[in-house]
DNA sequence: ATTATAGGTAAGTTATATTGACATATTATA
DNA sequence: TATAATATGTCAATATAACTTACCTATAAT
C-alpha cells in the first residue's frame, strides 16, 4: 500500500494550485503584444496551434480547443481581418479547409512567442534534463487521465 | 554551451500548450458539481482557495487571483447566497476581513475536489516518488520566473 | 492632521464562451 | 440513385467572468 505525502489532499490542492498560476502566467506574459494587435487569448491560443500544425483542419481545431463552432469562427474572422490567416480547401475532400498563418502572421506568432516563452525557457534552463524529462512525463499523465 | 532538445523553439511550444491543456482538464473534471450548485469556475477558484488558507483576507485573495476587487466580489456574493462562507473581522486591525467556508461551505468543497483530485492523483499514482518531485520542482520555476 | 490601507459599490463595457436552430456543400454508403 | 454522414458556416440569444473609471467609508499609521 502507497502512502506517499504527495498523493494527501494537501498536496493535491497545492498542486491544482499550482498548476492554475503557472497556465495563468504563462498565458498572460505576452499580453503587450497581444493588445498591440487588438487580440486577447483566444487569438493566441488559435496563432499557437496553428504554428505547431500547419494547415490543421477546422474540426481538429475545435477538437483542441474544446469550445463550439461559434467560438472558433469569432476568432478566425478577427485573424482574417487582421490578414494573417489564410485557407486552403484539401484538395482530396473538397469539404475540408486547412488553415494556415501566412508571413505577417508567422511574424506576429514570433512577436507573441517571444514573451511567452521566456518564463518556460528560463525555468528549464535552471533544470536539470531529468527535472524537465519527468516534468513533460507527468504533464502527459494529467492530460491523459 | 548547453544546446538541448527541450530548449527549442517545437519543443517550448509543446509544453505551452500541455500547460493550457492541463489546466483546462484539470478544471473540467467538477463541472457537473459545480452546475448543481449554481456556480462556475470562478467560485471554484475561490473556493479551494478558501479551504487552503483558511480566514484570509480580501486582499490577499485578490493578490493570489490576480483579478479586481469588482470581480471578486461578484463571487463572493454568489457564495454568501448559497450560505457558505463567513466572515470575521481581524481583532488587531478591523479593517481587514478574513474569509471562511462554514460546514457546508466545506462539504460543497468536498464534492467538488473528489471529482477534480482523481485527474491528479491518478497521475502522480502512476509516476514515481522522483518524476513527481521534478514536476513540482519545474512548476515552481516557471510560476516564479 | 494627513496619508495610507482595507474594503465596498455603481455603471458601463469587453472577451470568451455557451445553446439551439438551421443552412450548404460534399462525401460515403445502402 | 437516394439517403445518411461529415465538414463547415451562421443567426440569435444568453451566460460567465472579467475589465475600467470613479467614488465611497472605515480604520490605522505617520
Amino acid at each position: 500500500m502507497k502512502e506517499l505525502l504527495y498523493l494527501k489532499d494537501d498536496q493535491l490542492k497545492d498542486l491544482i494550485e499550482k498548476i492554475f498560476v503557472g497556465y495563468r502566467e504563462t498565458f498572460s506574459d505576452s499580453k503587450k503584444i497581444l493588445d498591440k494587435y487588438s487580440i486577447g487569448l483566444a487569438h493566441q491560443k488559435v496563432i499557437h496551434l496553428l504554428s505547431m500544425y500547419e494547415g490543421i483542419s477546422i474540426s481538429k481545431l475545435l477538437a483542441k480547443l474544446k469550445v463550439t463552432k461559434q467560438s472558433l469562427n469569432r476568432v478566425l474572422k478577427d485573424l482574417i481581418k487582421l490578414e494573417i490567416i489564410v485557407f486552403k480547401k484539401d484538395e482530396i475532400d473538397t469539404r475540408i479547409k486547412h488553415v494556415f498563418l501566412n508571413e505577417k502572421g508567422k511574424k506576429i506568432f514570433e512577436e507573441i512567442f517571444l514573451l511567452q516563452k521566456k518564463r518556460i525557457y528560463n525555468a528549464l534552463l535552471d533544470s536539470s534534463s531529468e527535472e524537465v524529462i519527468n516534468f513533460d512525463k507527468v504533464l502527459k499523465k494529467i492530460i491523459n487521465g
